[in-house]
DNA sequence: ATGCCTCAGCTCCTGAGA
């Protein structure tokens, strides 16, 4: 079984890509962030056609996430409960078995910010449910857009970005409170060769020079943990003429 | 360097992203 996360940076602009790495990547599941458009935009017959069913979660401008999947999703959950948000953050359903959580996590703007608070605030709400969900559904994954790097491997310029925004202690405290909930860094699990990001800024041709970030993450559960066969960063659409920001991260299960 | 790209929208500029 193959799960996948991507932040395809607006669904309208990038469906056909979408639809041509599903072609080659046909994963079971694919959880998207920043859709940018609103439910009744979403292309649920081009999907369909590509046999994928589709939870949505959409808004406009902002934000959105979806499920993709080849069979159906049960006990679907938007946003998350017990945690008023007025973004359209995060989704998530059993399929296969698997308690597959998608999420966009705030990207917090700057330290000392109101959106770095809500940020701080919103990764205590996302912990106190994973913990919830957990001791339900101990076969879990939770992927998606997290905005924040794990340590210094993660980041092509430690010493240039030392506490700015996705590289902070407070950030990194939260992300580590996360896994020690009994979650595992799937990319983590396998040697890496290093330098191994998952966004480059459009600007100052970053990505041919690989002046990137590893902020995309899929975690697995302790039960999970054992199934994990790979996990990979798939850098070919980032090479497209009109990329995401933000290239596929995709972990196969046994 | 309060810049550099890209996207959405009350669209020819602005806010936000990361």
């Amino acid at each position: 079984m193959k799960l996948a996360t991507w932040n395809v940076n607006s669904l309208t602009v990038r469906l056909p890509q979408v639809l041509d790495w599903l072609a080659a990547n046909p994963v079971d599941v694919l959880a998207l962030q920043e859709l940018k458009l609103t439910d009744d935009k979403f292309p649920f017959d081009a999907l369909a056609q590509a046999g994928y069913q589709a939870q949505c979660f959409g808004q406009k401008t902002y934000n959105g996430v979806a499920l993709l999947s080849r069979t159906p999703a049960t006990e679907v959950v938007r946003n998350i409960p017990g945690f008023a948000d007025d973004m359209a953050r995060v989704i998530s359903a059993t399929i296969d078995g698997i308690r597959v959580i998608g999420a966009y996590f705030p990207n917090g703007q700057e330290p000392g910010s109101e959106k770095f608070e809500y940020k701080m605030s919103w990764l205590k709400g996302l912990r106190d449910w994973v913990r919830a969900e957990l001791v339900q559904h101990p076969r879990l994954v939770l992927m998606g857009d997290y905005n924040i790097t794990f340590d210094d491997a993660d980041v092509w310029d430690p010493v240039l970005l030392k506490d700015t925004i996705h590289c902070t202690e407070e950030e990194r405290y939260q992300l580590r409170a996360l896994v020690a909930l009994g979650l595992h860094d799937a990319l983590r699990l396998f040697p890496q060769p290093g330098k191994s990001y998952s966004w480059w800024d459009y600007r100052d041709f970053a990505f041919r020079r690989n002046r990137g970030l590893r902020i995309d993450h899929i975690l697995v559960s302790d039960a999970l943990k054992p199934s994990v066969q790979s996990c990979v960063i798939d850098k070919t659409p980032r090479k497209n003429e009109r990329p995401s920001d933000h290239a596929p991260v995709v972990v196969t299960l046994l």
